[in-house]
DNA sequence: CATACGTGGGG
DNA sequence: TCCCCAAGTAT
């Protein structure tokens, strides 16, 4: 153990030096090793961005914020509602208010710098214990343990733990911790992560690569397939719901910000029903005369799977909403609307589109 | 400690 | 088709 903790953290600098991703907002090693460090904005962006969500999904939507908000002042000046629009499709959109909710207390109590121990990250909006300590390392070059999904597998792994997740973290915390350097501690949080990402992944995992084999024990114990263990997940239950299209006839779009909390919270949405198991009573929105679409919108949330019915009206300039307001046509763009609300007025075009003027 | 919270890709 | 999972956080 005590050879391990010297030998292993040694193994994966060098394998990360020649190996590493290039990610957009990373720093190469071998400018790292010269003290180069990554700007904090777009380092505690992108770990945010990819907390729960994969590196391919994250690189474009990190283009477009950093090309759109360079600063974490200029993001904190933005409209709440271009912000929920950017980061539509990318899911969990508590973290995009929070983002704007840490971006301006950033700008405004810490005059746009951010903090660079773990402790004044960790008191952020957003930032818990994972993206505080990345931040604290990467950013700042400190020896914070950083633990993510990757590297409790990889200690899972590495020290054959059998204790099945979450129970099991404090332990995998522990063994990270042991393996954190004092310096690079920014590259030692990388290269494990990438370590878990690229080689000991959850399936297949490719051990006959792996920089760290020869230290293995759950590659020696032939366990490292099964690990980590975790407790066995809930089955999702089916919702129903109805949602409401509204065109105008100058071709304004009948739309809501959701509220705050919540599904989808903050995100722009079609009025509608709740959703639940039993499929809540229908209230429309506007008077109006109501088509059935035929198809229905079927989307799985983290979860629950829903099952969306979809009404559609043409409404006169007179009409008046009961809730939500009617957004220009030249002012909406279906990339706004989160992923499930996008699936509606999808479907909604194919079908009409079927029909002649 | 358990639950709510998105989405897209891979096997 | 279906299940798993991904650089987690807030409550």
């Amino acid at each position: 153990m005590r050879d391990l903790e010297k030998t292993a953290p040694a193994r994966l600098l060098e394998w990360y030096d020649s190996h590493a991703r290039d990610l957009p907002w990373r720093i190469p090693p071998k400018q790292a090793l010269n003290g180069v460090r990554g700007d904090p904005y777009r380092v505690w962006l992108s770990e945010v961005m990819l907390q729960q969500t994969t590196v391919a999904a994250v690189r474009s939507y990190f283009a477009a914020f950093t090309t759109r908000w360079p600063t974490v002042q200029a993001l904190a000046a933005a409209d709440d509602a271009d912000v929920m629009g950017e980061w539509a499709g990318l899911g969990y959109y508590a973290r995009a208010r929070n983002l704007l909710k840490c971006a301006r207390v950033v700008a405004s109590d810490y005059d746009g710098v951010f903090p660079d121990t773990v402790d004044g990250l960790r008191a952020l909006p957003g930032i818990g214990p994972y993206t505080a300590a990345a931040i604290a390392a990467i950013a700042f070059d400190r020896p914070a343990v950083v633990v993510d999904g990757n590297v409790e597998r990889v200690m899972a792994r590495l020290f054959d733990v059998h204790t099945p997740l979450p129970s099991a973290k404090a332990e995998l915390t522990d063994l990270a911790g042991r393996l954190t350097p004092d310096t690079r501690a920014g590259c030692h949080a990388q290269a494990v992560m990438d370590l878990g990402a690229t080689i000991c992944t959850p399936r297949n995992p490719a051990c006959g690569i792996c920089p760290l084999i020869a230290d293995c024990a759950a590659k020696a114990a032939g366990t490292a397939q099964d690990l980590p263990r975790k407790t066995p997940k809930k089955p999702k239950p089916i919702r129903f719901g109805v949602a409401y299209i509204v065109r105008r006839s100058d071709g304004a779009w009948l739309l809501e910000t959701r509220p705050e909390r919540g599904l989808l919270g903050g995100m722009l949405g079609w009025p509608g029903t709740g959703w639940a198991e039993t499929l809540p009573d229908p209230v429309p929105p506007i008077a109006a005369d109501w088509r059935d679409l035929s198809g229905e919108v079927r989307h799985t949330f983290t979860h629950f799977h829903l099952r969306l019915a979809l009404k559609v009206a043409a409404v006169g300039m007179d009409a008046r909403p009961s809730r939500g307001a009617f957004v220009a046509a030249t002012d909406f763009r279906p990339a706004d609307l989160p992923t499930v609300m996008r699936k509606a007025f999808d479907l909604v075009r194919t079908e009409v589109n079927q029909e002649p003027e």
